[in-house]
DNA sequence: TTATATTTTTAGACAAAACTAAAAATAAAT
DNA sequence: ATTTATTTTTAGTTTTGTCTAAAAATATAA
């Protein structure tokens, strides 16, 4: 797809950005509320800016309806999407940032106005499919690679699994994974679930070990 | 040096990094207009400008006198300056970007605020002393490695001198570079010098060439 | 040295993006 | 179906960084 050129603020990507994630979940419109909540600001900022995003008509915006994304607006969002989930590969793999520290930095690189920048990182990076956290990261083209993302406690007995992100990312949580060795790529072999409280017994590394459900919880695997 | 907490924005950072340049030819004081030059806007704004930065203790600044940098505000356009050169590093050694296309996206880059994240694209990039264009990195520390940076058409007969940078980057210019296999880090030994029309008779890659003044005037060397 | 030209500063205005407070529309509850 | 509560929008300010036009200071020249 083509855009038409657009000189977009960095205000204008932020909610932009906002409002893609928000109607991943809520596709028949999101409120007005829901975006201030996500960008720390006022419901009444939130209108005069979705005026102005829907007089670019990069959204779908009738007072009170709550707002949609056109697929100008879609497309813009999914590329600062990309950009900041190929900057955490960057800061991740070549850098040695962990997880926790790169989304903040992220949040600014993606704002970068560069086609040629972020399609030189992109293959520099090797075509990364997933960040840091496991998410999928647009192509060029805003295609997007799913992949049955699935918590390790949902997971089937007896069959392989790869460690593709985490949801929490706290330092407590990190300090966890890197002590058991667990890590993105790690493969685990769910072999018993106990009912009771459901903790599992893992192999990893050719290791077993038991891990707690709230630690299942938040670790995703394919 | 330690700076106390400045939250400074792009417009500032730009300001303050213009008159450090500026500084450089007219350590006595920089005139509002010259700045207004550099950043192509009015020079009611820069005066406007100089009195945030002059509130912020930043830079000196007396009506109609010119401004000078304080040693705070040196060393901030100091970091300025590091970070721009860094990611120009980056740009063209890891992305394999040409000098003459990393300018803009660098001036970009150089307003990211993280101290790790710069200080970690340093260390990525091997702690380099210099930029694409032969420009000296400010360490973390603010201190800058001198060279004596002379134009090919100033040395001396039959003395050795590695290529460190050109002055122009014009596209015709690296076209006539490449063909010709000069690069950052080619090796010059002049030979001869034409007093008629200054051109060098010079040994390159160990092959004789001929090079006009008009080169010889835009490459640095050490 | 006085007149002229240039540079710099002030004063007032504007656009972007935020805010507060109050009004209007929608949703929930009795 | 009203009343009450919540959400959203309007109206009017504020801040940052810019601008224009006019005034003031400095520099140059006759």
């Amino acid at each position: 797809m083509k855009i038409n050129f657009l000189l977009m603020t960095t205000s204008e990507e932020n909610y932009l950005k906002v409002i893609y994630h928000l109607s991943l979940v809520s596709p028949k419109g999101v409120n007005t509320n829901a975006i201030a909540g996500m960008l720390n600001t006022k419901a009444s900022s939130v209108t005069d800016m979705l005026k102005k995003l829907s007089d670019k008509e990069l959204v779908v915006y009738q007072k009170y309806q709550g707002v949609t994304l056109t697929s100008k607006g879609f497309h813009l969002a999914k590329m600062i999407v990309r950009k900041h989930r190929l900057w955490e590969v960057f800061l991740v793999d070549k850098l040695n940032f962990s997880w926790d520290e790169v989304h903040d930095i992220a949040e600014e690189l993606e704002h970068i106005k560069s086609d040629s920048l972020i399609n030189k990182l992109d293959k520099f990076l090797g075509f990364p499919d997933f960040d840091p956290h496991g998410d999928p990261i647009p192509n060029a083209d805003g295609e997007i690679k799913k992949v049955n993302k699935l918590l390790l406690s949902e997971v089937e007995l007896n069959k392989k699994y790869r460690c593709i992100g985490m949801k929490d990312s706290s330092s407590d949580f990190l300090k966890y994974l890197d002590k058991q060795k667990i890590a993105l790529g790690s493969t685990f072999l769910v072999k018993e679930k106990e009912s009771f409280d459901d903790t599992l017994l893992v192999e990893i590394n050719s290791k077993e070990i038991t891990i707690s459900n709230k630690i299942a919880t938040n670790l995703y695997v394919h």
